[in-house]
DNA sequence: TTAGGGTTAG
């Protein structure tokens, strides 16, 4: 049987009728919740972490902060990195005593950042509570639920919600949906059950869009899939969507992989004479495959097509050129490169730039890695410690 | 609400 078959009739067999419905059976006890490892880090942090916390709570009773989306994202960010899942529980539970969270886009935020954070427990079980909270749930807090999955790595999960509460609370899966079935599959490594997904979806009389074709390119590239990957690009021009930059970088990374970068710069020939303009991630990995060749020339070259480009170099190009460019000890152009981060709003590792300060030392250029060592001191946004090496 | 590499502090 095909995988559009298998899929076809895996989604299309109406769910069991059970007393006990999915929803419930999604319920698992918080405790289960991941658990924050033993505290690697200093005190001073998680006391800073508490901190933040507290200040988050305070700061939510203001409607106004509980639209500012990046701030939301970037705390549940800081904390989940530092695996303080309890402070993410306790800031977002938090929420549920605002008005706010009558609003199914406000509660889809937050069972998002939950999913985003590795817990999936939570996530499902605020899903849960949403008709308890008077906050309505269509299609978009069921699709923001299969994204938790997704994040969370509970691709079974996912199956079972996409096959079963539909039915179950008179919701349709819509496009986002199929799509994140498809992310699914690509996580997963099943990229050939993704590609059916394309065939179930239109069965339902959705057609697939940019986002469907640029997820399973991702997955093709990043698997090598070369030839499954050009039979797509056909398909989607036969579906008459058209290809942005986000569907030519999994093949420029791919190409740069297989060490075949003069295909990847002729790529970005014609992506121009298609009017898709390179972007960052474009332009890094070509500068990367260069690197990696120890082309510095044309590592420099592209970088300086940046600027041409009004492209902003970001963090990657850095951490990708600075090692290489330490690496071949070519300390002035090491130092004018990092002039340009130190003047950015980039945070670079603060390893790859000690090694460039050791590197101007020893290389009897004091000067320019106190210039370093100055401009680290006064950067307004990652307070770097950067020692200059005993004299 | 779904497609890229998320360590400031707020």
């Amino acid at each position: 049987m095909s995988s559009f078959g298998r899929l076809y009739k895996f989604f299309s067999t109406a769910a069991p009728a059970v007393s006990e419905t999915t929803i419930s059976a999604t319920k698992q006890a918080i405790a289960t919740t991941p658990k924050p490892n033993k505290p690697t880090k200093p005190t001073s942090q998680a006391a800073r972490l508490k901190q933040l916390a507290k200040n988050f709570k305070k700061s939510s009773k203001n409607p106004s902060f509980r639209l500012r989306i990046p701030y939301y994202e970037s705390t549940v960010y800081r904390l989940a990195a530092a695996k303080q899942f309890n402070l993410i529980q306790d800031i977002l539970e938090h929420q549920k005593q605002f008005d706010s969270i009558t609003d199914e886009r406000f509660t889809v935020r937050l069972i998002s950042l939950y999913g985003k954070a590795g817990m999936f427990d939570n996530a499902s079980k605020l899903f849960d509570e949403m008709p308890e909270l008077k906050c309505e749930r269509t299609v978009i807090s069921f699709n923001a639920l299969l994204a938790a999955c997704v994040n969370c790595k509970k691709f079974d999960k996912l199956e079972a919600l996409f096959r079963d509460l539909p039915g179950q609370l008179g919701i349709k899966p819509d496009r986002v949906s199929y799509n994140t079935l498809i992310k699914s599959y690509c996580v997963m490594g099943s990229v050939e059950l993704a590609v059916g997904v394309i065939e179930l979806m239109e069965s339902k009389g959705l057609a697939p869009d940019l986002i469907t074709f640029n997820t399973i390119f991702d997955a093709l590239y990043r698997n090598k899939k070369m030839d499954d990957a050009e039979k797509l690009w056909v398909l989607m021009e036969s579906k008459n969507v058209i290809a942005n930059v986000r569907s030519y970088n999994p093949k420029l990374r791919a190409l740069v992989a297989d060490e075949r970068i003069s295909e990847a710069v002729e790529l970005i020939e014609e992506m121009r004479a298609k009017g898709v303009m390179p972007d960052i991630y474009s332009f890094n990995a070509l500068i990367q495959g260069y690197c990696f060749e120890k082309n510095l020339e044309q590592a420099k070259r592209w970088y300086g097509e940046l600027a041409k480009c009004d492209v902003s170099p970001d963090r990657m190009t850095y951490e990708i050129m600075l090692p290489f460019v330490c690496d071949i000890a070519d300390f002035d152009y090491a130092f004018q490169l990092c002039k340009d981060v130190l003047n950015s709003k980039h945070r670079v590792s603060m390893s790859v730039i000690q090694r460039v300060v050791d590197g101007l030392a020893t290389d009897l250029k004091s000067e320019e890695a106190e210039v370093l060592v100055d401009l680290a001191d006064t950067n307004n946004y990652f307070h770097y410690k950067l020692k200059l090496p005993a004299e």
